[in-house]
DNA sequence: GACGGGATCGCCGGGATAATTA
DNA sequence: TCTAATTATCCCGGCGATCCCG
């Protein structure tokens, strides 16, 4: 809704069709239908912040089930996906348990430089799908903590942890 | 993929963001994120929905038997042969196989410009009988290995991608 | 961007292991 | 000091693209 700062952005013939297509009403702007169709219209996204509990398990064990990390090449990889699972699943939990971090280092933060600025080499990445940051130069070992312990402050289960950190 | 008549729109910022943040890889541009975001079909994606099994072996096998490379000067000729009879031999499996790539080229394109786009002096190349271009400046054990990860995403058994990705 | 081919070598990402600190 | 936890150096293998050679 905000017109200030719009930032401009081309996308093929087809999908600005498609956008267009799904027109409201007269003279609705882009960026509207945008957050309709991808459901991301400040309302809903303030509610579900709110929103408590999780209906945990859901989007991981589908992940587990469908074994999607076996498509992943490194260990670094099925550790980003993991993470971008869990954010989607519960971004609220994700967010109150995402303070988690070791002797020197914060292992999440909404920035790269944030984690830049408490450690060295964390060589941080971009979590997919959200706003968060994570460090990536730990051990195989430090990654399976980091999800356990992600994982139990969002609340899942001890069961489902162990399987999903030991699938990394 | 195909980058003709693009059309431009504007997003607010946080919306801008969101769509960024959901990026897969380096370079992907805003419409096949939105379109991955939108559930759209992908061209890619439908193909692969389509199509069956490869029928695997037919023409490949043909041209190692009728010992076709053996015409061949150089290592780019025989890399580009290779490829020319796999794609003619199963566009779509060729299309939806086509999006390897490395650390930060790209090796298969519907436009030159795409790989240039995507690495310095790549030396992209037309495939004769197909819409696509490859990169070219690599060295023969890449190019082997470019045909190895074609082949195998392709769905051909391992013994016959040794055979020919050695016969380069 | 106009010589083409492609080996060689430098660089980078992944992550185990060595170093450090509680 | 000894051990356990955490950090981050550094090695290895893979990739890129410069540059040499025919």
């Amino acid at each position: 809704m905000p017109e200030n700062m719009m930032k401009t952005i081309e996308v093929d013939e087809e999908l600005y069709r498609y956008i267009a297509s799904n027109t409201r009403h007269i003279g609705e702007s882009a960026s509207d239908i945008l957050r309709r169709l991808l459901k991301l219209d400040t309302q809903a996204q303030a509610a579900r912040a709110i929103t408590p509990p999780p209906a945990a398990g859901q989007g991981i064990s589908q992940m587990l089930a469908a074994n999607e990390l076996a498509e992943q090449e490194s260990a670094i990889d099925r550790f980003m996906h993991i993470l971008s699972v869990l954010y989607r699943e519960n971004p609220a939990g994700f967010a109150q348990a995402s303070d988690i971090k070791g002797r020197k280092r914060i292992y999440f933060a909404d920035s790269e430089a944030a984690l830049l600025a408490a450690g060295n080499t964390t060589k941080p990445k971009a979590i997919e799908g959200s706003p968060y940051w994570v460090i990536t130069n730990t051990n195989t070992g430090r990654k399976r903590n980091i999800i356990a312990q992600l994982m139990a402050a969002m609340g899942y289960p001890h069961g489902l942890i162990e399987r999903v950190s030991q699938s990394i």
